[in-house]
DNA sequence: TCGCCTTGGGTGACAATGTCACTGAAGGGG
DNA sequence: CCCCTTCAGTGACATTGTCACCCAAGGCGA
């Protein structure tokens, strides 16, 4: 598989000079993963820079009691840091990537990657860039989570989620992930929201019957 | 004020050939600040690197109604990395930090940082791992608030907290502050805490009576 | 087509945590 | 010594999490 030029898709390669581009390309591999399978986890870190040329990956954090919660997505021409900070800070953590559709990822190496730091400028703020961006990715999590009402996140995240549809495909323990919570938990607040007519549920689905309320819920936190 | 030689301290900067050392020193402003001022917050973002030569920093979040939640902090020798975070992501966030001591900071203007980022691998992997150590330690922090027992959390922070002493000087308020928690959570915590002996309390110190038994609690996550 | 069987969803009881509206106690400064 | 601020205690209630179930939908093989 190659890519013909995967570094114009790169805010941190596009800027870049022909000749490092093309250096680039020789050494970057290509990875692809389908729906489903695991980027990255525990048990399984890699030891270089991953960015996402294509797909979609949720990153996501797992209790010991078996609750999960989505901490951030990683889009495509976007980088993936948590992979790269394991690698550096050799400090156990329990999160994990999983593709969430298919995907085409560059996988640079990282002597690769720390000369391309030393000399590019371009690419050096980026890589921060990114890394800050996480951090307060991180931020709002805690913030909700910790403050947070979970009819007001769940509202958020089924707008969210439909963007400019009517109808999601989610389970409500997909919901409940999303979320950190429990099912249960979704399947009252659900339960409510049916009741003030906000949706509609069938097995696997939701429809969004009044968008405008769900935002005002939305916005009264 | 002068310190004739700050960059002993900083991982970052030990490593770094004499000549840069000495510019370091010249271009780099230092900063004091007394207990209890504020670092950084949402109004307040500098454009610079911070070093903490000596002191502690507490970093936290406040929430719309009030409510507050210790992030991490900030010891000496270390950098604070969420001032430059904000100044690269250029997104709002609300998350602050407080000198919780009197604190002596070197601050390194964005130029410099800059240059030296590029021109020196050890200052560099040294950001890189700064970044890095604080993105795992929010994935902790969104562990604890979205998954953990409060008394699981409050017995670890209490240990935590009296290090090798056997007291503790907090008022409840500020422990639910720690936690991210309400006074009176902290208030009924407590008195189960001693109920079952394992501490005593008077206006604003803990004694910490039996510290295997919280530490038992503590790891009985 | 019928009857599993797996998966998704509903429910009630209870536990844990957060909120509200108070109360009184402790201790410092006039 | 009194006042006043800060700290802590309390009961009632709301929200959220947990547990132990139940039933329903729909796929699939017999």
């Amino acid at each position: 598989m190659k890519i013909p030029d995967w570094t114009e898709r790169f805010e941190g390669t596009r800027a870049l000079p022909r000749k490092v581009r093309d250096r680039l390309i020789q050494v970057a591999r290509i990875v692809q993963l389908k729906k489903g399978e695991q980027v990255f986890g525990p048990t399984n870190i890699p030891d270089s820079l991953f960015f996402l040329y294509d797909g979609r990956i949720r990153v996501s954090q797992t209790s010991d009691n078996g609750r999960e919660i989505v901490l951030y997505r990683v889009d495509a021409g976007e980088s993936c840091v948590l992979t790269t900070a394991c690698m550096l800070a050799e400090e156990a953590y329990n999160a994990e990537g999983i593709a969430e559709t298919d995907i085409t990822a560059v996988v640079l190496p990282k002597p690769a990657f720390d000369r391309l730091a030393a000399e590019e400028d371009a690419f050096r703020n980026f890589v921060f860039g990114a890394y800050s961006r996480r951090l307060i990715d991180l931020l709002r999590v805690v913030d909700d989570v910790a403050f947070g009402r979970i009819d007001v996140r769940l509202a958020e995240r089924l707008l969210h989620l439909a963007g400019d549809r009517k109808e999601i495909s989610a389970t409500h323990q997909q919901l409940a992930s999303e979320l950190g919570t429990a099912r249960e938990v979704i399947s009252r607040v659900l339960q409510d929201f049916q009741k003030r007519e906000m949706i509609a549920q069938s097995r696997g689905r939701i429809a969004l019957l009044n968008k405008s309320a769900l935002m005002n819920l939305a916005n009264s936190a």
